[in-house]
DNA sequence: TGCAGCAATTGAAACGTTATAAATTGGGGT
DNA sequence: ACCCCAATTTATAACGTTTCAATTGCTGCA
């Protein structure tokens, strides 16, 4: 009907020039401006979806400001098996359909993690950001705090400031795993941490310490490495610990990978799963149900994580004060007997 | 210098006031146009450094219609261990410094694969596309090739008309660990494959039977399920198979699950890896150097793969034509003894 | 009749960039 | 002194959207 060619990509003029209303109306009438008539407004919205008219993201970005995309840090280095693949779907699940796009952004160990957020500010390259491995006294989340851009970080920090987390109780896990292991007569436990600088690291620490104490049991905090440490290093600390006069008969494990260098290190000096020695291990993916001999496992669900953190960024980005945009998932236990 | 606000993000026209030149000469001398004066650009790109300017990129999206994204279709179900960390990883370490964003994009197993590319060429969401799990008449690779819309597949198709794409020697990878495992003594092989529909999965059989054949010996291909069947069916079919009054002495296993899983099947039924029965499985991630007993392994380097496919789709994007791109990865044999 | 008040609509400007076409230089040749 | 040409530079018009500040018709009231 309209003098534009056929092919072309609809627009708000398209849609003008097909109903009569000028272009200010029909934008107007697609945001459903109260102040246009509901005829118009539905007279406006048949032709666009007839036409298949989908807003120009370029242009409205350029106008408004907002960028209709949600940032991930994401972490490169090896890590909980198939953290990425679970903590993304939850992300990308909740963000189908509301129009986000979410791109991710390298968080490398080594270098300034300040780095890629300050691009984002600077650059206005995301409305909200999302990222892990939270810090207690984060520089991210000071920044951007400063900043007063949306955000929602994967573990609590020590801000008094409130700022929206979603977090796992690590805490309850490491006392839960104590206590499951005790319960099995274990009397020495073994638990590697991950860096000093994460958050998590100290609930893990307190849990574990307040539980062992309070079973009055005899404990090791393996010295030297940490999670990120490379994995022979892991598994070189823990066969010291195995050559000791008194080797544990109990590993809290804070993810796969450390609970299998524990069960290699067990067959390796000769010790027997179930009989010298048990793992408890905290694993984000179901295929641990796999091994064998069988490793008793909390599961922590971070599929539902990514999708509790994307829906809290969306209700921070639109507004929401973030005292009460706190989620603290509690550890499954499946642990068995 | 400029009457403009001190604080203000700067723009070319900031630029065109800090250095006296129209805005139409700031961005050709940013752009390197040779039709601007030597001196002139010099300036020019002096001054943006040292207000560190950078392009709006809505604004250039719009004007140019390049987005400046890179779009990538990721699975979301269970995958080889450590796919999706290692492969983006691979994807974001070549595109950090191009001015290139990642965005993911969701390719759910039970949905139209096509309807997230449809998506993105209708709404112009990305410059270039990159997708795993390729088909033999993949219907993604032929929309886009219509459309003539830059992307690199991982994996190969059967189309005649060329496009870009990486991918692994899955043949020589089955036919490599048939012949370890016949070196071993081993006679009866047995395989779970991916789904039928997948080029891999037809080059993994072919690999596999050929050697078989070689060989001269007995095998499986495990009936009822595939890679992405779930855990606990793959596991009841291999458990089929070790109840046989022939069981597997060897398996060729195409991911750690499936590993995982035959591993299990033969501790659950009593029988010894590595006496009774081997196993080779292909590997994505470091991780299984930690298990127990040790399987042997090929490394498919997915890292290396994600690198690959991005600095393939730059080169795509910047208009090479697609007969040369191609690489094919072959596998690391780590294979013990 | 005149006009305030209101609902509905609209023209025009702006966001920051690039591409087109035109304008401005300065020299060299006559 | 003049013209032409190449080398530079520039004004202007988009790209598609949102929003400010009008404008247009009405209805109702004095």
């Amino acid at each position: 009907m309209g003098d534009d060619i056929q092919g072309d990509k609809p627009t708000l003029r398209t849609l003008s020039q097909e109903t009569g209303f000028a272009v200010a109306t029909v934008s107007r009438a697609l945001a459903g401006d109260p102040r246009i008539a509901a005829r118009t407004r539905e007279t406006v919205s048949a032709a666009a979806t007839r036409l298949g008219y989908v807003p120009d993201r370029a242009a409205r970005r350029l106008r408004t400001g907002r960028t209709q995309v949600i940032s991930l840090l994401l972490n490169t280095q090896h890590e909980f098996l198939g953290f990425t693949q679970e903590f993304l779907s939850g992300i990308t699940e909740v963000l189908a359909g509301t129009g986000y796009s979410v791109t991710v952004v390298p968080d490398n160990p080594g270098e300034d993690r300040l780095v890629p957020v300050r691009t984002i500010l600077r650059n206005n390259l995301a409305d909200g950001l999302l990222f892990t491995r939270t810090e207690a006294f984060d520089p991210r989340v000071r920044l951007l705090m400063e900043a007063d851009f949306p955000f929602v970080s994967h573990g609590r920090t020590e801000f008094t400031t409130p700022h929206p987390w979603v977090d796992f109780d690590n805490e309850a896990f490491a006392r839960q795993a104590v206590r499951h292991l005790v319960a099995k007569g274990r009397r020495r436990i073994s638990l590697v941490l991950p860096g000093d600088q994460f958050t998590f690291t100290q609930h893990l620490r307190y849990g574990f310490l307040s539980a062992v104490r309070e079973a009055g049991i005899d404990h090791e905090i393996v010295a030297g490495v940490t999670l990120d440490s490379p994995p022979p290093e892991i598994a070189a600390a823990l066969m010291r610990g195995r050559r000791t006069t008194h080797p544990p008969d109990g590993y809290v494990c804070v993810g796969e990978v450390t609970a299998l260098l524990a069960l290699a290190t067990l067959t390796d000096t000769g010790a027997v799963h179930g009989v010298d020695a048990d793992i408890v291990d905290k694993r984000a993916s179901p295929i641990f149900d796999n091994i064998r001999p069988r490793i008793d496992t909390v599961f922590e669900d971070l599929r539902a994580t990514g999708r509790a953190m994307a829906e809290m960024l969306l209700r921070r980005m639109n507004g929401e004060p973030p005292e009460r945009l706190n989620r603290l998932f509690q550890p499954q236990k499946d642990l068995r007997g």
